[in-house]
RNA sequence: GGUCGGAUGGCCGAGUGGCUAGGCUCAGCUCUGCAAAAGCUGCUACAGCGGUUCGAAUCCGCUUCCGACCUCCA
């Protein structure tokens, strides 16, 4: 399965086969949150979205290095490169240390991408802790004579650079283009070039996030902690670089040119980019004020929310599109997420207790094959998806005894299935966190049996109506009731 | 304004030069004391107009509409 996969690489607007530099080893490096408020649903999406792709490839058997980094210190308010940044100012207001805020912001985060069941990134350094690093690449740009320093503030010459390097390798724009459309940015700075971006940010005396640098103190730019970071962890070159679409065009464009600076080379072979989560077709953002928090849509808490989705119901309606393509966020979309995810996890429980016959009379590998074809073709989750749900009928066809299943087709659907949807889609159960109900519920069960051998009809009725309203929804088969939490 | 990307059935969403995903909704059926749940069956759409082709929703052109980036944002 492995050297399979198609990648669509941004760097040339295709899809291309992925090997890594080195197999089976795999350095993936993606821009983490900066923690300077809660992450919103549309950040998730990214982070859920990288975690199938490295799923995927630990599934494949790929030893993959994950780094994601948090972002705790020098992402600035506003366009320009001077001012507080993003900690200092939200600290101000809030009343605490900066990194009181990064503390609870990163609590946050992570408890988040907890309950959305991503796996942790191998190394998830901060900027703040890797200042020295960034420094240092600072020092060799300016070596490398593609930088310059003013009164403290050291920027990234951008029209030099130009003059060696396409500068606009990632998005393919026209430099004077860019130029001719940047905005005025009102003559503050100390810029020579309009492109040109910071790689270290003087400090003012009462800036509290600061630190000493050969050219005073100071805090770091916004582009230079991930070309460091990334350069410690992965090497100057590796595999795969990502992170969410709106940073191609800045943040990853500056990245590769200091990257380019400073190593001579291109620091990612492949740059992936997810898309954007929008609400009624526009960008869920920060600055849109249309965002929606995980909390308040697992508690329901939100007034454009009919009711609360469970984490898992988000992580699958966010599985069932691709992540090259935007999402709309619904109502109606989280809701028949909810039933498609309740139906595949009832029919992946129905797996255990199927009974295999002589012969199949359906095509396992076949259903496999389109599943793996799917994945490889820059990790399709909505066809993986698809044909889960083919398993699913599948499933419940056996279950009925509508088609048989051979011994070694039984395994190897349950195994296929089980992977796919545990390990590469990292669903998991959810809803049986009432165990403890269990016992009790049995009685009562047992009890309202009773009553219905009786014709006692008004009796299980009360029990029926009651336990709903408590949140207790039971299922009548023919031979058992069963029980689940609404 | 510049650059790029979209427009798919009631909704969400894949995909693709001919075999036309999947989920949800809806309808019918099965099961059932009734209901719910569950299962089964059914539901042929690709913005508009031209063109290429034996054949296009899929390729090309134009038009309309929408979005993203160009300024912090996953």
């Amino acid at each position: 399965m492995k050297n399979q996969v198609q990648v669509y690489n941004t760097l040339t607007r295709s899809k291309e086969l992925f090997i890594p530099l080195q197999p089976p080893l795999v350095g993936m490096y993606v821009c983490g949150p900066t923690v300077y408020s809660d992450v919103h649903l549309g950040n998730c999406r990214t982070f859920v979205s990288f975690d199938l792709i490295y799923r995927y490839l630990l599934h494949l058997g790929y030893k993959v290095r994950y780094v994601r980094n948090i972002t705790d210190a020098g992402h600035l308010e506003g366009d320009r490169d001077e001012g507080d940044d993003k900690f200092a100012k939200k600290a101000k207001l809030e009343q605490v240390e900066p990194m009181e805020i990064v503390q609870r912001y990163t609590l946050g985060f992570h408890e988040v991408m907890g309950l959305l069941n991503t796996l942790p990134p191998s190394i998830e350094p901060t900027a703040t802790g890797h200042i020295a690093e960034q420094i240092e690449m600072v020092k060799e740009i300016l070596a490398s004579g593609l930088a310059y320093e003013v009164n403290g503030t050291v920027y990234f010459d951008v029209e030099k650079y130009s003059q060696n390097h396409n500068y606009t390798i990632l998005t393919n724009r026209q430099l004077e283009d860019l130029l001719a459309n940047t905005r005025e940015l009102g003559g503050q700075d100390d810029k020579k070039g309009r492109l040109d971006f910071a790689l270290w940010i003087k400090a003012k005396p009462e800036h509290i996030m600061r630190w000493p640098s050969p050219w005073g103190w100071g805090f770091p730019g916004w582009h230079i902690e991930c070309s460091a970071m990334s350069k410690k962890y992965l090497g100057d070159t590796f595999d795969i670089h990502g992170g969410g679409l709106d940073l191609a065009a800045t943040h990853h464009t500056n990245e590769i040119a200091q990257s380019q600076a400073c190593n001579h080379h291109e620091p990612a072979r492949f740059w992936m980019h997810t898309n954007m989560l929008t609400v009624n077709g526009t960008r869920m953002s920060k600055s849109a004020g249309n965002g929606f928090l995980p909390g308040e849509l697992f508690s329901g808490n939100h007034p454009s929310l009919s009711k609360a989705f469970s984490p898992m119901t988000v992580r699958f309606f966010m599985l069932q599109a691709h992540y090259r393509s935007t999402l709309d966020f619904s109502n109606e979309a989280l809701e028949a997420s909810e039933k498609g995810f309740k139906r595949l996890l009832q029919a992946v429980d129905l797996l255990n207790g199927l009974k295999p016959s002589d012969q199949s009379t359906c095509d396992v590998a076949a259903l496999k094959a389109r599943g793996y074809a799917a994945m490889n073709d820059d990790f399709n989750s909505p066809i993986l998806i698809a044909e889960l749900f083919e398993a699913v009928k599948l499933i419940n066809g056996i279950n009925d005894g509508k088609v048989q299943i051979s011994v070694a087709d039984l395994a190897s659907l349950s195994q296929f299935v089980k992977q796919m949807v545990f390990d590469v889609l990292g669903l998991q159960a959810e809803g049986k966190e009432g165990t403890e109900l269990a016992p009790l519920m049995d009685l009562v069960i047992k009890l309202r049996n009773e009553a219905k051998a009786k014709q006692d009809y008004a009796t299980s009725d009360k029990i029926r109506i009651a336990l709903q309203e408590a949140g207790i929804q039971l299922n009548d088969s023919k031979e058992s009731t069963t029980w689940t939490k609404l």
